[in-house]
DNA sequence: GAAATTTTGTGACAAATGTCAATTGACGCT
DNA sequence: AGCGTCAATTGACATTTGTCACAAAATTTC
């Protein structure tokens, strides 16, 4: 347990700087969760009531749309996984959260995440500061998504998640940028014979 | 000035519940700003420090991309507007934002808002729902740029913002949605016909 | 109110991307 | 090695959307 708090702990003091003590006020409500490829974090249509962050392994969040895999987002190693805004509002999930590799996870509850806010307003500012760094991820997303090409959104996911090629199949990628699986493989061979 | 406050009240109370006198300790920190149609609240290339919450007008966000406008989001009354990631992080800020009408603001600065934070950890909790909410709209965006087909996303505006239909001109309305203005043209007419 | 400017609509064509079908390639299983 | 399964590639063609040119309509300016 205490190697996989490490990793966290600094994603944490690289959001605001912490005391140990303080740090220390999260430990009881902090649980390990692991989950087999191909198994679910997060189911859609229930109520998403708790937040991972990755000490290993790799996720995908998707929604469904005329019954096929929608990718939003891959959240690998040393980062946080939730259905947001199931989470924040306690609405039912509109997208589940699906292992693309077993992955082993640090999970705390909406309810504990809740408590810890009231302990200490430093945690607080934790949580505010993990919102902000999703919404400057959504905007550069909606940037891409919705403005650039194939090519350029597949060059945009080589630049910032470049591990992500590595680790995902084809059609997930493709689904993630919002083209279809043939157009990627022509995209990418493209870019090899280069 | 106190009948331009009520309508920011109200939406700050629909945000969290607040009392009168939490509310008061804003006063000082506020101004009036007036905006003629065609000018900047904000301007590309430098760091935003302000953030404002529309009386009156339509104001619109965009962004450079070869030369042409690309429109990120639309702001009314009653809504919040500012170059978010500019804004938080005290960045350079990639984003315009015009005034697409007359336009009336409430706006407070950065420094004064931090201010307002440390009186009262209510006003905290303003930011923090704030930028909650701004992280929701985003996801749907994401969705309907990235996955929905042009009369998807144009029937998704007219559903979420109808009001921007009557207000803003064609060539803005496509950039926002990402296609040409000629596509919604076309769009448009078929729709009427039915 | 006429002229100038801007915005919008429409046709013809080009480019990008999607769809369907067949093939190839990779990998595990026996 | 041979078989079966699934993923990825490739070709042919369809559809969507973009681009360019120009006309019509609306708006601004004088």
């Amino acid at each position: 347990m205490n190697t996989e708090l490490s990793n966290f702990k600094h994603y944490i003091n690289n959001l605001v700087s912490m005391d140990d003590s303080t740090f220390e006020l999260a430990k009881e409500f902090l649980k390990i969760e692991r989950i087999a490829k191909g198994d679910d974090f997060i189911t859609q249509g229930k109520v998403c009531n708790k937040i991972a962050f990755i000490i290993s392994g790799l996720l995908k969040i998707y929604y469904l749309k005329d019954g096929n895999h929608v990718n939003t987002c891959f959240c690998a190693e040393n980062s946080i996984a939730s259905s947001f805004e199931s989470f924040t509002n306690q609405t039912v999930s509109q997208e589940s959260i699906e292992a693309l590799e077993d992955s082993t996870l640090i999970v705390i509850s909406k309810s504990a995440l809740d408590k810890l806010y009231q302990l200490h307003s430093k945690w607080q500012e934790v949580g505010h500061k993990m919102v902000e760094k999703e919404c400057v991820r959504l905007s550069a997303r909606v940037q891409t998504l919705g403005f650039d090409s194939a090519l350029e959104k597949y060059k945009a996911l080589i630049e910032n998640q470049p591990h992500i090629i590595q680790r995902v199949p084809i059609q997930d990628i493709a689904s993630y940028l919002g083209v279809s699986r043939e157009t990627l493989s022509r995209i990418r061979s493209k870019i090899v014979k280069h």
